[in-house]
DNA sequence: CACCTGACTGAAGTTGAACATAGTCAGAAG
DNA sequence: CTTCTGACTATGTTCAACTTCAGTCAGGTG
């Protein structure tokens, strides 16, 4: 029998054993699991930096924006630099943080996977493209050693408690 | 000034000059956005196809769980396939369809993102790892040349249309 | 000085996603 | 025929997220 899914290993054999308190997919999601977060991101990987270029590039309003951006800066996505064009005040800004760029691969699976499966109207569509070489990108799950991987090449294993 | 973010190209240079209505990461979003059909694909991949599984497992409620499977199997992540133990009656199960398949990058995207981001408590953590090779598993981004690559070495571009 | 712009904040109302509880329904077991 | 189980559905409620509209505030321009 072959299946798409993951192998549980060890202590996780019986799913119904454990509870996935320590999932870090529902982790991930408490701090940028909204729709408008995802947007904001996508946005700040498009080159937007002030409030109403977020405001108006994710048409989100302007009470949500502030929300959103208030907690991706608290969560360390993004991170305020005020900026000051000639003949202007200071005025904040917000850029993508190491922890925010490395949200990338999810951004653009999320975009594969649409391309692929939610596309009915196909006006206005986009693509990533490498500079130069041209061809259009994709995100792939590869392990440490360079293979790549499909779900079921995959073991679940249990971590060793990190010293905190 | 080297940055993080995407190079716009051509029409898309203006940003402000466009809407991102083409835009599949929202399109996906509308289709799996919610936190408890990210969670539903969770344990699609780690093996349920009860409905009593799929509840249980995320600890979600009937009701929700009722409500994402149906919209899940809509959008063609899952699919029906009705099983029989022995003993026991004709019931229905959940199945991952191609689409669902393909989802497997996002998730293990959040995953990764959520290990080094977003872990306070290092209770219970999991791990993919390859099979035999036992080396883990990331999501990288990469064209279809074979070159990793960071936002800064993207291009956005206009797709030509495509024919329906 | 008044005015303007960008970046918000506040209040009120809507929607929707989640919950708990309880009820339904099909079919095999007894 | 009644019981039991798994898979739901129905109802009602709570809560979060987003909306619109209006107001504030800081600081540079005329």
């Amino acid at each position: 029998m072959t299946s798409s899914t993951v192998h549980l290993t060890g202590p996780l054999e019986r799913r119904d054993d454990w509870r996935a308190s320590g999932c870090t997919i529902a982790a991930a999601l408490d701090v940028v699991g909204k729709r408008s977060s995802f947007l904001l991101l996508r946005e700040a990987f498009y080159g937007a930096t002030r409030f109403d270029e977020f405001v108006r590039r994710t048409e989100i309003s302007e009470p949500a924006a502030a929300a959103r951006l208030r907690e991706l800066v608290g969560a360390g996505l993004l991170e305020r630099e005020d900026y000051r064009e000639p003949g202007q005040r200071t005025r904040p800004g917000y850029r993508l943080t190491d922890a925010g760029r490395e949200f990338f691969p999810v951004l653009v699976g999320l975009q594969r996977w649409g391309d692929r499966w939610a596309t009915e109207s196909g006006d206005g569509r986009v693509a990533l493209r490498h500079r130069g070489c041209g061809e259009r990108v994709d995100v792939v799950v590869r392990c440490a050693a360079g293979h790549e991987v499909e779900p079921d090449d995959l073991d679940l294993t249990v971590l060793p408690r990190r010293r905190s």
